[in-house]
DNA sequence: GCTGATTCTGGGAGCGGTCCCAACAGCATA
DNA sequence: TATGCTGTTGGGACCGCTCCCAGAATCAGC
């Protein structure tokens, strides 16, 4: 081992630093406006405690030198990175194309941005993604986590949970053992909202096309059918589908197997609810005059079936909006909460 | 000013640091391997120069700690921030929706993440947007950017590349001083692609659905078209839409006023192409056997149309992958560059 | 044995901020 | 005049890393 014994040269002032090319410090800031490093940095903070000739002096020097305050000095010792990830645990790709998603992902960089933090989009679809975004949390990249998961049982709810991160999910994360803060739309209260109106126009034999049951919105879904039908819900008038036009269909003509003289369908999402038009049209019955088709999710593919579809609108913008006030509300120390915003039921041809 | 004479409290050796609690930094896993904070750094950064045994030590400590590298006080020192910013300047919210833009988003995701990198996404849409995402790219807080924007002569072009930051735009940048690196899917040729193959099939009176002309997309998709059709290429058999299906379908039946002889259309855009069809469906022409109609993008609206829709795919992923190829060699250095990606002609029901 | 060259290692100096404390001015109060 | 309080200021210490350099250890060749 090297003797401790070293000779000491005598450490430099700071601000004779040689003059160095490249970004404009807080110490240049300080030199140009005649004061010190401190007092920059409370004017760079809200500008407390700064006499006014301070004040502008610093103001000054700062549009002089175009001095931005560089953020990787600043997080080292605030501990706060002031950006947030948004993580999708999702495998499959369709995820997406879904332009709910999309309009999630806009509300939510839209709603950061209100408050000038960026968002981090990050992936964790296979194992090994998982481990990096593990890693990339741990690292202290980002504040807080919006977290969207489709599927139950995700293990990277668990493993953010464990780094204590504040976290916000995108509906609700049932089969964990941690408490999650999340944000949902009432997707049982839309799903009753749905087969009220189909019952209200008179529909009786009505069937439900539903979404994977180990995800939150399917399982919903199909309660909320369940609450209005009660003893009319039987067997044969509820089939089974993944969210995907294809399974919309073939579910559909499976009901209609099962139950020929069905006269109603809600089916739980507007791509399903297209392959259901199409499985109708295909078995000659007319939407709405024999079967009545209800979706849900009011996606663009509502508009563009023949005719328009009748659905349910999640309100995913203020979903997003409250998604983010619930995770800064945690970044300064508040406790998890749930939101669960109510669903719009919007009137088109289809029933 | 205060006295320069003041009393030095002896400084604390590093290693006497209190005993903290938190994240465990490269100091904790030092003490515990046996070694110093070098050889720890060494050991993190590719392990030249270091000893078997140190190097075990090192690994093992790091496991039995949990060490992960603050980020932030890395980035201080290196100048690197290890991600990149994916900026969206567009003030229409229509692009979010956009299946080509999702696979584009997915793509530079994932190919980033391959680098370990992650992809932070901002919007410049307003000026005030625009103004925020200034600050953030000259904050350092990226290491390169990826611009999407369709519109041509957008300030923030200039203004980012005012900062020499490496960048590499998505399509063409037609109308900017800036030399931009850039990638693109061969518009021109996929347009000639598609003329050609209508033109194979026995069609003579080929219109176009154009998209906007101010936008690299629209104007050389409409070369193309020239290209192949020459003389042929008779004014009223031009018109021009904004990329949504309602332009499309307006601007079809200007074409069908104006010509109704049309035999083909070549529509810009596969959503213009929708509402190309259903103008076509209205006056009573049956798609393909009075009208042939070709669209652009392959997107999934291309297989919700009846009939199937014949059309160009652009080779988004490899788009997104290239991309951020050429940013990741501008950022060690490499000079700006060009890329273009040929297209593939989809053949459906529609030609 | 004595040289050099080649690993390997420790630790000081800094990156560019924030935080805190002591110092000081200015003023009211005792 | 002595004392306290308040607003303002400078600058040292530090956040947790990487970089660099000097020095120790090892080894080869003479």
């Amino acid at each position: 081992m090297p003797s401790a014994e070293g000779h000491r040269p005598p450490r430099p002032a700071r601000s004779a630093r040689s003059v160095r090319r490249g970004r404009p410090t807080i110490e240049d800031v300080a030199v140009l406006a005649g004061v010190s490093r401190g007092t920059v940095s409370r004017v760079l903070n809200g500008g407390r405690n700064v006499s006014p000739g301070a004040l502008t002096a610093v103001r000054s020097a700062i549009s002089k030198t175009g001095y931005v305050a560089n953020h990787h000095a600043r997080s080292l010792v605030t501990h706060r990175s002031r950006s947030v990830a948004f993580i999708l645990s999702e495998r499959q790709e369709r995820l997406f194309e879904d332009p709910n998603f999309a309009t999630l992902l806009r509300g939510c960089t839209q709603a950061l941005a209100e408050h000038d933090m960026p968002l981090v989009l990050a992936i964790a679809g296979t194992d090994e993604d998982r481990k990096r975004v593990s890693r990339f949390v741990a690292a202290g990249h980002v504040d807080g986590v919006l977290l969207i998961s489709t599927h139950s049982g995700d293990p990277v709810v668990e493993e953010l949970a464990s780094y204590h991160v504040p976290m916000v999910a995108c509906g609700e994360q049932p089969g964990h053992e941690v408490r999650i803060a999340h944000v949902a739309a009432d997707d049982r209260g839309g799903a009753q909202q749905m087969v009220r109106y189909l019952r209200s126009t008179g529909r009786r034999r009505i069937g439900t096309v539903t979404g994977p049951l180990d995800g939150p919105g399917g399982a919903q879904r199909l309660a909320g059918y369940r609450d209005v039908m009660g003893d009319e819900a039987a067997p044969e008038l509820i089939a089974h589908g993944d969210y995907s036009e294809a399974s919309g269909m073939t579910a559909t003509e499976e009901l209609l197997r099962r139950a020929p003289g069905l006269d109603a369908v809600f089916v739980a999402s507007d791509l399903m609810a297209h392959g259901a038009m199409r499985a109708l049209a295909r078995a000659g019955r007319r939407v709405p005059d024999d079967v009545a088709v209800g979706g849900f999710d009011d996606s663009a593919a509502a508009t563009t079936t023949e005719p328009p579809l009748t659905t349910i609108r999640q309100p995913w913008s203020r979903i997003s909006h409250e998604m983010i006030r619930l995770l800064l509300s945690q970044i300064d120390g508040e406790p998890p909460a749930a939101v669960i915003l109510p669903t719009e039921l919007v009137i088109r041809g289809s029933a």
